[in-house]
DNA sequence: CAACCCTTCAATAACTCTATTGAACACTAT
DNA sequence: ATAGTGTTCAATAGAGTTATTGAAGGGTTG
């Protein structure tokens, strides 16, 4: 094996990690599968493909070893390989943000309009318990894994939780992430029922990352 | 905008961080373009490519601003964007390494034969003076940035500096990377012409990289 | 300003990727 | 077994990517 037949093969491998985050619909299905495991049609369903399509990407991502599944019953469960697949996920994210502005301005424009907090903002509140932080995503994603004392009240099914909310603290809802626009949907239709409702931007993968960094430090 | 408009924006974005990584060719650029500016010329060169088609790549990853150029003169110098792509690339590759054990395998068997040390093995011969550390990088290379204390040694000008080199200490030769084989080229060439010398597993970045993470512990 | 060198452009053919379709496979429950 | 449901397979057309080629820009130097 000479010099450029190594770094082909070598390049070449490291190019399959790249391929597999070269397609929209595929970071869509890495974000999801962040919040936890997965169905092949709640994964289709959650980012508008179809079954067929969906399930051929997530070949293509588990051919990368990004995700591994586990059969239960007649259902495949997709996940994410591990906790080094999140975090590069993360990292990933974070350097998009930087080099590429149009997706802030993006995500600035979408979420314009919708009372929205930082987590140092809403942080105190939270802990002298005036203000309640719930979890809009689907119900066992809150099962896999929430923020600690968040209460889940599903951005799809808020009607049924309503009496349980109280309607004399703020209620935080956050969601997947910056792009998930679950709590933002649930914010508003808890102001028109006369809650007092905003977003605060925070999902369970970055408090886990701010934690983790913290300890270091 | 709709939710499914605004997801696809962001995705859609998101998808040209990916698609710059997504190809051998431009990671090959960018692990040169790690160690400082290059013009395309050199680059072309080190990647094995015609320097239209380096041109080409170089455009694509300056279109998703991974990398930046300077004119001077008739030259064009391509570098990374800023640090945190560099320390992107970092995450990249020990991602794409744990996931995707074929890369080791291939770097192991290419690398099987020629004496080499982990950092922590020589770390104390080097701080004792009992070993030197030669940096075997393209000259413009060390200019930009060397480890502590390292001697510019370039693995295809070796001849030039071998009259240089201490026979009486160990030699230890270092280059951009995992993936580099100039350190392993320029200590076989030694060890022929009866020095005491091995290659280290260390480059610039990962130096670097390390420092940031121990003084933050 | 003309010759020169470095870089980019434009066109193209080969190749790869993607969404869609309908069929096939696999497991469960009746 | 059979029907039903969740998932994958196989084929395909359309879109995107890549290396190659030769020509064209854009600076610099004599």
């Amino acid at each position: 094996m000479d010099k450029r037949e190594f770094k082909d093969r070598v390049y070449g491998e490291l190019e399959t990690l790249g391929k597999a985050v070269a397609n929209r619909r595929r970071l869509e299905l890495l974000d999801v599968l962040s919040q936890g495991p997965h169905t092949v049609e709640e994964l289709a369903q959650e980012t508008a493909m179809s079954v067929a399509n969906a399930s051929q990407h997530l070949q293509r991502l588990k051919k990368a070893r990004l995700v591994a599944t586990e059969q239960e019953g007649t259902y495949i469960f997709y996940r994410l390989a591990n906790e080094s697949v999140a975090a590069f996920l993360l990292i990933f994210r974070q350097l998009a943000e930087e080099r590429l502005p149009l997706i802030d301005a993006t995500v600035q424009s979408f979420f314009r309009g919708v009372p929205t907090a930082s987590w140092e903002e809403i942080a105190a509140e939270l802990a002298g318990q005036r203000a309640v932080l719930i979890d809009t995503r689907p119900e066992n994603e809150y099962l896999a894994g929430h923020l600690p004392g968040a209460v889940s009240a599903p951005a799809d099914r808020l009607e049924e939780k309503l009496d349980k909310l109280p309607k004399d603290k703020k209620l935080v809802a956050y969601c997947r992430g910056p792009y998930c626009t679950m709590a933002s949907q649930a914010v508003a239709q808890l102001n028109d029922a006369g809650f007092d409702a905003l977003r605060v931007e925070m999902s369970v993968q970055e408090y886990n990352h701010e934690m983790r960094t913290d300890n270091q430090s």
